[in-house]
DNA sequence: CGTAGACTTGACCTGCGTCAACGTGTGTGG
DNA sequence: CCACACACGTTGACGCAGGTCAAGTCTACG
């Protein structure tokens, strides 16, 4: 636990207050959460299917998806993250069968202690609070992407999900139109419920029609009303979903 | 608001204490909280997509769907609630495009505003807590469905949702191998992300093999092992999923 | 005893999976 | 600076799980 890793807290807290209201003296209670870095190569599965953790890893720089399998070993990603989440957050009170972690690419995270996050809630019920909300949001998108392998074919599955990574990169009502996406195009599938081949095909359709690209780890959007469009992605509701208008607080 | 049906949420204080540790004070707060009830009939729409709620819905009886759709209005249905689950918790901490909630069958419901469950948090944090776990085990279950209809066989599906169902009814580590599931065959293939057709295919093949059948509402498990091979149901996991065997409190 | 909603069944179709080969880019060691 | 390897992307041929359409049949309820 360094103190000097500290600062880059900033990130998760930048985030935190996007969506909650929190006081001066409550942020710098989680900017002084110790941490413990940690630098980590691509495809790496640094939290493993079933075991137990003791810490909530924030993501500094890289991609981490959430994934859980099929007892024949086929991987299905339930999430991604991108820098400023705490990606499993959701561990802090419930710590056991919470899913494995692995990078995309090379990435950097911060671990903090459980025991450090009770502390904090203890101290600021509007902190547990925040932090409760940010897991509700997750689990918003958790609920979208049941809809989006349920019941939507391969074409629409690979829109919705650009577009939810373009908004969650996106700062308030902006969309990212080209932000990095290192996932390789079996990863792609494995979150989509679809296989290599599909998505090779799918995304060359949508090349053609200069709607996406992905090349080189970095998502182009060319058209985004048409991507929108494709991907049934309802600008107000997802919005909504990772980014509520107004910040809350109603804990003390 | 009527105290009479304060009792009732008795249940509902039932699964919490199975999952957190409470005080009797923190406890007879809960109970105290004042609700409003409502009698639902069968294949109602009570919480409408998109719909901003002031209140969270305690299932007394019945069985109720959350439910979210595509632009086309397919329904993909991403949790059922039992009675003694709070079906839409997390609309407390984010009332705003939470997803709709549907009755499968006649239900009976207690509306708890948000505003007294804040009061409860800010008294109480273990409450807090308590209903932060809650929510996240739902988001658990919320995860293996992804996975579900992400990556599984029509027939794996659905004997994963009725090997779900059995645990979430059963107490402890008892599997209830005969219990009540009003649901029609659409209601099966939205939550399955399959046609009622194929779900009717399904079901007919999994009965001949004399391992579940679903008449007049009812499920009932002839072969539980061969269900749960079948249904690629991993004891030890979805029971940590759903009843983590050590109750917890880690604030203050 | 009629009607409406659910269940059942058959025939046919298609989106996606599977298998297998080949192209392409990037990093590494000589 | 080349050559080799390895992982990823691309493409084609073919098969199948599950979708679609359509025609009944059952069952609960007024």
């Amino acid at each position: 636990m360094s103190s000097r890793d500290t600062a880059s807290l900033q990130i998760f807290l930048d985030r935190l207050s996007a969506r909650s209201v929190l006081t001066d003296e409550e942020k710098s209670a989680i900017l002084a959460l110790p941490t413990r870095r940690e630098d980590i190569k691509a495809r790496r599965d640094f939290v493993h299917l079933k075991q137990e953790t003791v810490s909530s890893c924030v993501i500094v720089s890289g991609l981490v998806a959430r994934f859980d399998q099929t007892v024949e070993g086929e991987r299905q990603i339930v999430a991604f993250h991108v820098p400023g989440d705490m990606a499993d957050l959701h561990s802090a009170v419930r710590p056991i069968g919470t899913g494995g972690l692995s990078t995309m690419c090379d990435s950097t995270i911060l671990h903090v202690l459980h025991t450090d996050i009770f502390a904090l809630c203890a101290r600021y019920p509007a902190v547990a609070e925040a932090l409760w909300r940010d897991c509700m949001l997750d689990a918003a998108v958790l609920a979208q992407w049941v809809v989006n392998v349920g019941r939507r074919n391969a074409q629409t599955r690979l829109s919705h999900l650009f577009c939810e990574m373009a908004s969650r990169y996106g700062t308030d009502r902006e969309w990212v139109l080209d932000f990095p996406f290192q996932v390789t195009q079996g990863q792609l599938a494995d979150a989509t419920g679809l296989t290599a081949v599909h998505v090779n095909r799918t995304m060359g359709k949508l090349r053609l029609d200069a709607v996406v690209s992905h090349r080189r780890g970095k998502i182009k959007i060319h058209d985004w009303a048409r991507l929108a469009r494709l991907g049934e992605f309802d600008a107000d509701y997802l919005v909504a979903d990772t980014k509520p208008d107004r910040p809350e607080r109603h804990f003390a």
